[in-house]
DNA sequence: ACGTGTGAATTAGTTCACAGCT
DNA sequence: AGCTGTGAACTAATTCACACGT
């Protein structure tokens, strides 16, 4: 067990796709795993997988492997996942009704409590099953209800002035959609989604003669 | 120079975020930057981007810097995206409708040639541009129109399915929203959007107390 | 003087291989 | 026998630091 040491951010970001894997094992009906076994499924080597764990405590029983149920509930707590974070989308164009409407946040943590544009045009129109509301009340808002995480879906031209806002109104985490590098002051977590960025890493490897 | 040595993974994927950055600067009027601003901007070592951009060849004037214009082309010409790749989308649900009106993928490289999807309520519909059409024509235009990317936007239960359809069909890489991990044959490129592993990743460094 | 390009040094991350528990 | 947990060995990635061209 290495429960003190920092444990290095690659690892960190492997123990989301962990849990997710064995969520899927879980609603499988299966109730043991092992290393070796997760690891052929993610394509990632059971010594690794073994490791990762490892800086968080002893979750295997040797010769048996793990417990399904156990890990996910360890990997949960480690993550903070087993409580629900309330989370605030700000911009309502194509992209944000996608985020209003998606079930699949519920499920992982994460729960959708308000929606922001600063569109005239938007702000108060219904939106699966919040109203839109102004941009401007987004302080009050993250105050008020001690909001933590923010998902900004609004064009590159707006994300800064939207990001600055945020972070002035108190959140702790970005999860941002425009395809622009924020500047965010130290202490304020940030995460990107950027299809083209996934799509050019592929086009690399590609050849496009054939 | 390094042109023939293999450059690392991890490097290809930085080179759309440095390409991104240059787009940026070069939308702003600038003519020219050095790795130490470029870094700056994104968070990264200035001997870093250095080091990355080496593999690839000798793309600045020492004293100078880098000319933005000519590194765009370069990285462009890496990346393979100095062409437009054509993509299918499967999924027409939410996430495949923002997908189908995203704006942001003409300019980086790629295009949106044709939807589709399984449920009969919804083929025939428009959508964006163009019309949803059946699941099941996949490998027919797949191969008439020599598509090799794929985009897939469908539940998790269907993704697997999907994916092999495009394997079959001769798709040699595949973005995938479904947050499971996919079985894929060698030589098949996949990459992973799933924002609940980004939430995730950050919930881990969040003090939920305060 | 400035800033690149790059070997060398350093630091980080992965895999090996095996002791030890079930 | 099976499979974890983990130091040790190895491999990969990053940073240093400086020669060299502008």
């Amino acid at each position: 067990m290495n429960s003190v040491r920092k444990v290095p951010d690659i690892v960190i970001g492997r123990l989301p796709i962990y849990l997710r894997a064995l969520q899927v094992m879980a609603a499988e009906g299966r109730e043991v795993t092992s290393s070796q076994e997760l690891g052929e499924r993610l394509g990632i080597s059971p010594a690794q997988i073994r490791k990762d764990l490892s800086y968080f405590g002893n979750f295997g029983k040797q010769g048996m492997g793990y417990r399904i149920p156990d890990l996910i509930h360890r990997l949960k707590q480690i993550l903070k996942v087993d409580r629900t974070w309330d989370m605030i989308l700000i911009g309502a164009g194509n992209l944000g009704h996608a985020l209003a409407q998606y079930q699949g946040f519920t499920p992982r943590g994460f729960r959708l409590v308000a929606i922001f544009d600063n569109d005239p045009e938007k702000i108060g129109r219904p939106i699966g099953l919040h109203t839109i509301r102004d941009v401007g009340e987004v302080p009050n808002f993250v105050r008020e209800h001690g909001i933590q995480i923010a998902m900004i879906a609004v064009p590159a031209s707006a994300a800064q002035q939207v990001a600055d806002l945020c972070v002035e109104a108190g959140i702790r985490a970005i999860l941002s959609y425009a395809p622009i590098h924020l500047k965010i002051p130290p202490g304020v977590l940030v995460q990107y989604i950027d299809p083209a960025i996934h799509l050019q890493q592929m086009t690399y490897y590609m050849n496009h003669g054939t």
